[in-house]
DNA sequence: AACACTGCCAACCGCCGGGAT
DNA sequence: TATCCCGGCGGTTGGCAGTGT
């Protein structure tokens, strides 16, 4: 189902006399690569400059993350991959590139706008499509409760490394989310992905438990 | 066939945090 | 300590493809 890019008929828009924007070209991807291949996915301005690109570091931080990456998946989401987006996004919220990162292959682009094409939908049904908002620049980051929440419990985890009360949202049809709390005996494990490769199931295995073991109750 | 509308996805924008100086 | 710079992140948008009328 993805599309194939088509650089031919992407590769008129944003155009700049300063630096390019819009799509990248099949050259501008081969150069990119060869250079990420010599000196590796960092320092993203040098990386641009190698390259020989007249591309912004972040833009080339951009498109190796969403697309030249190796080991990216392509392809439909999985029913498999779709539950754990969800409970993944009911315990973090839109912490995209956290879930991201329990999802071996797929990028927290991919993750939310799949969320925001089709899983916010199945949610709320009601709901209008976020598309062709009328904001331009507007406030940015808004945190959301739901973040604030699990932010503060995560840090109160830590801290404390007792049993706390965790914050768990639910959204029961057509109403706002609603935030029930239920206890664990949490530890720091539990919390802290910064260790974890996103090979690792057996979080997932221990995360998935742990939310229908809370859902029963 | 022509037009309008919707779905989808790549890419951009601006904010923020952290490291470097 | 203050400031600057860069990378990471999430929100948003532009534009093509598909579908409906």
């Amino acid at each position: 189902m993805k599309m194939e890019m088509n650089y031919e008929k992407m590769g008129k828009s944003r155009v700049s006399k300063e630096i390019n924007r819009g799509a990248w070209t099949a050259e501008e991807d081969r150069k990119l690569a060869e250079v990420i291949a010599v000196h590796g996915p960092k320092k993203w301005k040098t990386v641009a400059a190698k390259a020989g690109l007249n591309r912004c570091g972040k833009s080339c931080r951009l498109r190796w993350l969403n697309y030249l990456r190796p080991n990216i998946k392509r392809g439909n989401i999985t029913d498999q991959e779709e539950d754990l987006i969800l409970r993944l996004h009911r315990l973090l919220g839109n912490r995209w590139s956290l879930i991201a990162g329990r999802l071996p292959g797929r990028t927290d682009n991919e993750i939310k706008n799949y969320w925001n094409s089709h899983l916010s939908k199945k949610l709320d049904p009601n709901q209008k499509p976020p598309r062709r908002a009328a904001r331009k620049g507007g406030s940015r980051r808004p945190v959301e409760k739901e973040t604030q929440l699990v932010e503060s419990t995560r840090r109160e985890v830590r801290d404390q490394r007792t049993p706390v009360t965790v914050a768990a949202a639910t959204t029961s049809e057509g109403d706002e989310p609603s935030y029930p709390s239920f206890h664990c005996e949490a530890d720091d494990d539990f919390f802290d992905f910064s260790n974890e490769s996103a090979l690792n199931w057996e979080w997932v295995s221990r995360f998935i438990e742990f939310n229908q073991l809370h859902h029963q109750a």
